[in-house]
DNA sequence: GATGAATGAGATTTCATTCAT
DNA sequence: CATGAATGAAATCTCATTCAT
């Protein structure tokens, strides 16, 4: 992967996630990646192609967000690490998760590489714990992880210390 | 208003909520509504002024949505019809719905105009149970909702009667 | 069909024919019919869906050139129709010709709607004539149609007195 | 001539005749060749300076084609040998033939290299065997020549034992 | 009110060619 | 000799918008 092939990408993320897929161009990526539009083409074929590869990037990064949380012994920490996470999101990532909401929504589809590790790990935490349908419960957190991420992200909601200690609560953390 | 200006309406909320407003171009509008391309011009002067009617007409129609949840005397019953909600969106307001999530994504905006009415009346249920942060709770229970709105929406996850529960359960509704 | 789409189809069918189909651009095209460029994909979809209009037309025409030839009583004046019909392409029809040859070499196929009929024709009036194989004397005369043309088109051999002589010779004509 | 020189010259030969020279890039020729495509220019200098190369070989070989032909004692002989040509071209030479007439068509031009050894010796033959017209004659043998060969190359008229005996009776062979 | 022809700007993509390595 | 990254120009095509009828 040479240098001009990173300046792409990182344009392309950071113009897809702040204008939208569809309505940044190629010549705009081009340019504010300091490269001949055509290059864009080479390399990844097509515009398609283009948001393919941030895509694998950007989910196989968000996965790696993750890691600490997932591989915690206290299933309590774990549940309690997946409601915070949103919340947490920094500016250095803050367009990455932007851009996995903006394309899922764009496209009508849901990052299941994404979410299916996270789903298992809360599904054993919530086991652990005694509740009586685990699963139900994982898909509860992870659509309370969507909600939060959704008013992190959208509304540009950080540091709600008192929201957070409410949902908290609701799980006795 | 006309037929062919409902007609067009009509289209272009399916179409923008199918494959997103920039995605949809206006003779793609033209010919699911049976109407000449001149004519939305006509009407709605811009793609963009079309946008903006379908908005006011999506968010009106989705304000009515809650008023019978909103008008409830009972605070319990006004944050269990919340949470329930987007669990009883059905075919006929899918698409709304869809839409208002794909607008906001794609505009990064946020529909005040439909949230802050169901805040305010939120906050003052939570205060008639006695809750110690009322906002931070109705903050919490409109994040929920954006989360069960997404799984709906997005992966057509209907009738969760286990996740609704559990859900539920956190509020002892 | 609108005076500009006149104009776009005139213009194509010259510079298909003078520099080949795949050499001319829908620029020239539109530059040379005096039109918007974007009116060629209004109208015609493609370069492709153009090429396909010109290629209904001509043939159509193609066709009708042949119409008084074929028509005639005497079997040996078919023959001879056909054979003189090459060398008395005029400067009208040249390049609509010239495009029928160009865009079969183009395109590796045989416009069958052209040959079909005068290959019918052929077989009867050599039948009439007592010929033993008269499909195989047909086929002969449509080579030799094509060589004609050929030369004719291609090295701009026109008026030969003396080699259509020698060749109606051959039949006795 | 390097090994990948060759690869180049005979990728470039098959993809030339079965899609033209224009709607052939140089990439996929590269591709085709498993080569560089810079390699390309650094031998050919341009897609051109390429086709010139081929335009060489193919006229050389085409030329060498009539060696025994043109060669032969008897004026019949030649005569015949010039007429059955085209339905002797094997697979081995086919592309070749198809592309030689493809380039004519495309670029407008006829090879006279090839076809005027051809016509000299004709003349003479039908000068012996006391034809009035011998150029006459051998152009209209030419001609028929490239009948012949457009049946063979674009109808894929191959072993047409029945046209061949009509043809070759109109010169009592 | 409604159509459909037409446009101009710009979007995506292709391609021959160059050049550093 | 050979590669492959890179480019700039141009090609095909799309699209919001205008306007005469």
């Amino acid at each position: 992967m040479t240098d001009k092939q990173v300046n792409i990408l990182k344009a392309a993320l950071v113009l897809f996630a702040e204008q939208g897929y569809e309505a940044t161009s190629t010549s705009k990526v081009a340019k504010e990646a300091g490269v001949s539009e055509g290059l864009i083409f080479r390399h990844f074929n097509s515009k398609e192609g283009l948001l393919n590869a941030i895509r694998a990037l950007i989910n196989a990064s968000a996965i790696r967000g993750f890691d600490d949380v997932l591989t915690r012994k206290d299933p309590k920490a774990i549940i309690r690490g997946v409601l915070e996470f949103p919340f947490t999101i920094d500016d250095d990532k803050f367009l990455l998760w932007k851009l996995i909401y903006s394309i899922q929504w764009q496209k009508g589809t849901y990052e299941n590489t994404i979410y299916a590790p996270i789903k298992e790990v809360l599904i054993t935490a919530f086991d652990t714990l005694g509740y009586v349908d685990p699963e139900a419960e994982a898909d509860a957190v992870l659509m309370l992880f969507d909600g939060i991420a959704t008013a992190v992200l959208l509304k540009n909601q950080k540091n709600q210390e008192g929201v957070l200690k409410a949902i908290l609560e609701k799980y006795q953390l």
